[in-house]
DNA sequence: AATTAACCGAGACGGTACGTCACGTCTTTAA
DNA sequence: TTAAAGACGTGACGTACCGTCTCGGTTAATT
């Protein structure tokens, strides 16, 4: 009677995986046209053609579906080596600050925080976490070449990176322009005077 | 002199102060009670003693209210002038730090930017540039003295400060500890070895 | 038969009947107890049990419910036929003034019209056609059995009899007397002499 | 010795007559342009170019502003004497619906009751009763020349107009013709057919 | 003339209720 | 068996008027 291993022809609606793309889509959507706080949950459901309820049963909240939305777009590109700290260090951080400025509304950062505590904070730290270790990388790189001090403090340099990207990127809103960023690279410790 | 600003004689009642520093201290306290979104105007006015109506009288919103609450506490201390730029870095940082974490809450922060858009922003970028004056005092000091190179980017240096411990304070919700600083610090591109 | 009104079978939850009537049997004891302009939404609210959200869901404020809620006590009752036009006439208006004395508080009427302008004035006319009915009724079976002329504006009279009713217990919060009564259908026009 | 009643000299500034008039023309034209509702004490006592102080200093809320204001022109005119019950009763119920429609806003009437109790009641009697008195005297005139009968219930045909009107006018919103003036005079008991 | 009481304008204040918004939960029916 | 449609409790929001209470300034009658 019970055919329930089978490769089973069963009743109902299947879940539809379509359903989840279009809300994370509308959610991208509308963050960028309306700004992190004007999105609602009732919206991201109707935008994406989809009951509220089912929003709360893939997410326990608007913070984390926008969140969600968003962080695909987060993850470092590949990260070249070019054989100098300073061009890669450079590009680096040029990347970082576009990928930032991409979100349509940089508070949506600022709200996984508000709303979200230590959850919200839990997520963005692991996405940060990305961007750390090409970071490293390439400081590695540099020490191992000669051109940065062996006792640098990889770990706090990275996050003055981030910090810097996000301060200007996120508070400010201003993003900085190239000059900006070849000044904070041009900051390093380099153990030879810049040709 | 000019007298084309003398202060018009004006008539009504007079704004009461003892309502207004009220209702900062107030805000204050809750925050450090609550955390900053279990803080609501009807509390504050409460707390207070203030009608809900007189919040909105001289604040659009509870963003604004904290805001202002938290700025008195937000401006630098007196910055000593050691004659080494470590040193006076070392100490600017860590007051830096030591002020941020004063907040009870730090999602304070990312609740003006959440909530007030552009006048957050604004009202942030105010309040920190009281911080970029002294680190480039000392900066300057030290390219004078030579412990710096000349072309430093100051601006880009500071920034990395700030961003680093808003980072740290604000979006990790853990404080660099002193050796974190320390590694900050000597992540600058003195012209001598550290002794 | 006519398929337009068929009821459009629909999704979701049902509005909950019990909630409705709740609401309703609480603005009437509420009314009854505190009289009309210290009844509140949010103490409608409380003692239904049922959030204000729900009231502003079904009625668009606070008259429309205390309307609603009083509208079912004022339908006339049975109205007899005795033969007699001065028998069918007093008890008509004494069912009427007893129906309008049952309202707590006299102001809920006048409530009506000050905040709900037309559509409480619509609402009160609907209301009272209900009574007009069974008044003209009672003067086309006196006008068919020669005790009334047959020229007799019918309109006018019944029109009389309500402004008359509501005057006293609405607006002056004097309920006419039974001997009132006798006096008000005395002064119809009767083809002949009081028995 | 004590002279108690002697209009003690005093001593200060007057009250301002012409503020005064203001106020009530003020009231008087945002009733007609806006609906009881919609009038506030500030409007007022911006329109009258006056403290909003003044106002409370003069009457003790906004509905005895508003009826002060309006009280004047609803006092009867001279009621004529035709000769003719039929005549004068005619005259006068016009007379008493053209004052009533006369008010810009008909709810005014209603507002009086609803936020003053008790002695919203009060003055609204006190203004009817000037209408009173000349009705009955034509009803009088009309029992002594035999066009009406000697047992007529002058009270209760009285209150029967005055509902009529403050019905038509005030509740319905939809003034009696002059046709339904006639069939309401028409209903009187006339000892005599009509002519 | 100086004093002083009563008025007036402006306007800030404590308070009550309003009507709205979004959240997250729960229920019913259609597919 | 899943998800759409949608009603519900909850809690905070920001607004509107209310009626009260100072302020500074303006008349007038009293000293």
């Amino acid at each position: 009677m019970d055919e329930s291993k089978a490769p089973r022809p069963r009743r109902g609606r299947y879940r539809d995986p379509q359903a989840h793309a279009a809300v994370l889509r509308a959610a991208r959507e509308l963050v960028a046209e309306l700004g992190y706080h004007k999105v609602t949950m009732e919206r991201i459901a109707a935008r994406a053609g989809v009951a509220k309820m089912t929003l709360y049963r893939w997410w326990p909240n608007k913070a984390a579906v926008i969140t969600e939305a968003v962080t695909d777009q987060l993850a470092p590109g590949p990260q070249p080596d070019t054989g100098s700290v300073r061009e890669d260090a450079g590009a680096h951080v040029t990347d970082l600050v576009r990928t930032l400025t991409l979100l349509g509304d940089p508070s949506v950062v600022a709200g996984a925080l508000v709303e979200r505590g230590e959850a919200g904070r839990a997520e963005l730290r692991d996405l940060l976490v990305a961007w750390r270790e090409p970071g490293a990388a390439l400081l590695r790189r540099g020490i191992a070449r000669g051109e940065l001090p062996a006792a640098l403090d990889i770990g706090a340099v990275i996050d003055s990176w981030l910090g810097y990207a996000l301060y200007r990127v996120v508070f400010l809103e201003s993003a900085p322009t190239e000059a900006d960023l070849a000044g904070l690279v041009d900051a390093l410790p380099y153990t030879r005077r810049k040709a």
